[in-house]
DNA sequence: ACTCATTATTGAGCCCAGTCAGTTTAATTC
DNA sequence: GAATTAAACTGACTGGGCTCAATAATGAGT
């Protein structure tokens, strides 16, 4: 009776229909109240599902944020990707890669630091926490091949080079202090920093 | 009646012991099971206070935290302090301040990521948290002071290179993926960081 | 000694993330 | 198409951090 088309049972297509939906709503939720301001519950309600269910699909509160947020960081990266191609000076094409991913964060302060906070915190055998740190992975490794651009002899490491780019972007954007701080500033911030690291 | 040697109301005194018991009680509750495994009903009940008075002492449960631990870090930065100046080596001597920090850090695994993501995350005006943050500060200030020993003229900026520093450390030190590492291998990993960041 | 205003303490109870025993629904077998 | 098995779902419940209205202790004024 299934033709060839769809070999999914009614079982997966639910499950895929009701993760659609706790999607959509943690997403409008949280970005319009911000994630300490919303409950599981009323994301279950909104979702249409049970209290309970909802932690089948994310483990913890915190996982269905980086559940929603992880699409945005992954286009951020590949935004900030191709404009740094384009660009020759190795601090400014680094600036590339690194701006959209703070006006991602930025997008609301809270929502942004508590990604952090999971990312760095949270149960890395988690699946949408695994995730994130493979987004964090691969902005290295972009860091990592505009430094190798015009990386001399003998010259640094580039990929631990990235990972410092990473820790200082970390604490820029998640210390507590800088939560006041607008996109702009924050990225002077980390600008400043990483001048110090590129050779001279 | 008084006599001058103590102008303090048995209302202060009072204050004095019961903050006191909160510390001693939260302290040795914290280092035998851990931040997680300890409700603050037992830390009142341990103390000998009400439940609701624990949190006139400190407004959160990291606080506590934070309130016990901080001396144990301000130690740590002391020693290192004073390590760091027989040592003429720049990078040497900066890992003599940054080690007994991560090994303040790992006394207890659970207790000091706690204790970062406390002093990242929480909230800055509460008087345990600026406690902290004036360590890291001073932190900073003996890196930057390391580092200036043999600053060349028109090179680095010491203030901003510490600061890169202590991001490098607070990451190293909070990450999930490192939580299985012990002290060693923590400041191995830092070491080959900050050995990019020293002049060449 | 006795007000009385101020400050400290208390614990019952609120809120909410997360759990689990019981139920429903889908797939499979005969 | 009935029976069986397995997977998914549910919401009442729990545990724990934290609040707050009520209460007690303190000490200044008289």
């Amino acid at each position: 009776m299934p033709v060839g088309s769809q070999p999914l049972g009614r079982r997966e297509r639910n499950k895929q229909q009701k993760l659609d939906r706790i999607t959509a709503a943690a997403s409008e939720l949280f970005a319009e109240y911000g994630v300490e301001e919303v409950t599981t519950q009323q994301i279950a309600d909104k979702a249409d599902i049970g209290a309970g269910t909802l932690f089948l699909y994310a483990k913890t509160k915190g996982e269905l944020l980086l559940l929603v947020q992880n699409a945005h960081y992954a286009e951020a990266l590949e935004r900030g990707r191709a404009d740094a191609e384009a660009i020759p000076d190795a601090l400014d094409a680094v600036m590339a890669i690194v701006r959209p991913i703070v006006e991602c964060n930025r997008v609301q302060v809270d929502n942004g630091r508590t990604y952090l906070r999971e990312m760095v915190f949270g149960d890395p055998t988690e699946p949408h926490h695994s995730a994130a740190l493979s987004i964090v992975a691969q902005t290295e490794e972009a860091i990592a091949a505009v430094l190798g651009r015009e990386e001399l002899a003998g010259a640094r490491d580039a990929a631990t080079t990235a990972r410092i780019v990473s820790a200082i972007m970390f604490v820029s954007m998640a210390a507590s202090v800088n939560a006041v701080l607008g996109t702009e500033a924050i990225v002077q911030d980390i600008r400043t920093q990483i001048s110090l690291l590129m050779p001279r």
